[in-house]
RNA sequence: GGAGAGGUGGGUGAGUGGCUGAAACCAACGGUUUGCUAAACCGUCAUAGUGCGACAAGUGCUAUCGAGGGUUCGAAUCCCUCCCUCUCCGCCA
């Protein structure tokens, strides 16, 4: 959500902002209502203000046993007027919530304009030595992680299927105790070595949440809904966990506060079928430890850059070759302001991964959650920034440790820092 | 699922129709006092919208006592609907 007069004193660099992101332009209908708003404001608030008078004349006058009828009759119809406006009101109010709920974040200067992926800016990448099949493209005898999943017994996409439908993934054995390891693993690096406070979030949610972290009204279609209770299955723990402090107000010693949490994912994702859809490419359900950044607003980019640094650590530390991309405007989410995307190498599959996308949201979020911070106890409340990124999903992960990690034999060796949450070291 | 209780400012908690945006206390902040600390005393102490003003300082108005509607000249206070929290019972991991 954008501030209001925001939007009024900088229409041409919203206008542009929208462009850039190519959302739909509301601008103008937005300034209009806006302007409608304030005049009836202007009015009725006149208006109550006699009432209020009046009010208390009447009753100065009943205590003194003098007639106020007139003033009483009067304001009968003062009261009529006021009831028409305020109704007038809230309803321009909800036609603009409407709209600027709608109008996507303003990027940071620093991103690239652009329309697709193709104006994405690749930042650096990191390819440690010795890792097999990092020249796939040349290599037949590289097995993808479909196929090793099925060749080993510990990921069965068939039966997944038969269970909940296509894209619910079924991990099973050693396969199974992979995940887990991978989770416990990231989480311990982020509680341990990058000072994150452990959330274990609820995996369900109401609406409330979702339009705090902007997922709706927009995305509501990608989302799974459990229509009998009005709840969201949570597409990523980012939404409760920046949603724990919503309607809150921070003290300044609190800050900057890091977060992170284990979830399970659900995206419906409707209309992606017949992309992508092999193993674990594209599916409904997966694991992510998700971090998050509550943040003083002139801090909010130095801590994107440690959080993209976190994320990158787990790769390195598991030996994965990855490369940093900075997304351009139009490939920046809706409530964005700056994103970067961690992409990893799947040799079986040639190709790059996004394995994990950290943002700065700005005030974004904040502003739609009411999350505020006060400097000291005297100064006035601010906006926090949001900030989050996957530290990792462990399904696309999940591919590249496959693929990356796997011997002409067929066997997967276990990188070293999982072993002693896995207690085995091959999986053969 | 059944029965009951309750939702007031940062907290506790008064307040059943008219100077109540809201007592009191606590916390917090500023100050006086003090060798330091404590205590005591004085003061300040909500948020948002909107107007004037320089998108300042400041100042006026309006709204807000869980949410929404209703009654009334006037509602924290009366009525209706909804939401939430708590307690007890049942069921269950």
């Amino acid at each position: 959500m954008l501030d209001m007069k925001r939007i009024r004193e900088n229409p041409d660099l919203i206008r542009q902002g929208i462009a850039n992101k190519n959302e739909k332009d509301t601008v103008g209908d937005i300034l209009e209502l806006d302007g409608k708003r304030r005049a009836i404001i202007q009015e009725v608030d006149a208006l109550k203000n006699t009432r209020n008078v009046v009010s208390d004349e009447i009753a100065k006058l009943k205590k003194n046993k003098e007639n106020a009828d007139d003033k009483i009759a009067e304001m009968k119809v003062v009261s009529e007027k006021i009831k028409g406006m305020d109704s007038d009101l809230r309803e321009i109010e909800e036609q603009m919530d409407e709209l600027l709920l709608f109008v996507p974040n303003m990027v940071h200067e620093s991103v690239p304009v652009g329309k697709t992926e193709s104006d994405n800016k690749h930042i650096r990448e990191w390819i440690p030595e010795g890792i097999i099949g990092l020249n796939a493209e040349s290599d037949e005898t590289l097995l993808d992680h479909v196929a090793l999943g099925s060749k080993l017994g510990i990921l069965d996409f068939e039966r997944g299927a038969k269970l909940s439908g296509s894209g619910f993934p079924l991990y099973m054995g050693k396969g199974a105790t992979l995940e887990r390891a991978l989770i416990n693993f990231m989480l311990d690096l982020h509680l341990e070595k990058h000072g994150y406070k452990e959330v274990f979030p609820p995996f369900v949610v109401n609406t409330e949440s979702m339009r705090g972290t902007g997922q709706l009204p927009k995305l509501g279609d990608d989302m799974y809904r459990c229509a009998d209770d009005d709840l969201y299955l949570i597409p990523t723990a980012e939404v409760p966990i920046t949603n724990i402090y919503r309607g809150e107000t921070l003290g300044a010693d609190e800050l900057p506060m890091y977060m992170c949490g284990y979830s399970s994912c659900f995206r419906r994702e409707a209309g992606s079928y017949g992309k992508e859809t092999k193993g674990f490419l594209r599916v409904h359900e997966f694991n992510k430890v998700e971090l998050v950044k509550y943040s003083m607003p002139e801090n909010s980019y130095d801590e994107l850059e440690k959080l993209v640094g976190n994320a990158e650590a787990v790769l390195q530390a598991l030996n994965i070759p990855y490369r940093l991309v900075l997304l351009c405007t139009g490939d920046t989410s809706f409530a964005s302001a700056k994103t970067y995307d961690l992409e990893i190498w799947a040799p079986g599959e040639k190709k790059w991964l996004e394995v994990s996308s950290c943002s700065n949201f700005e005030d974004f979020q904040a502003r739609r959650a009411n999350i505020r911070f006060k400097r000291d106890a005297k100064s006035k409340p601010e906006f926090i920034h949001t900030l989050n990124g996957s530290g990792l999903a462990t399904s696309r992960l999940m591919i590249s440790l496959l693929e990356n990690n796997q011997t002409p034999e067929g066997k997967i060796v276990v990188p070293k820092p999982l072993q002693k949450y896995t207690g085995f070291s091959v999986i053969e």
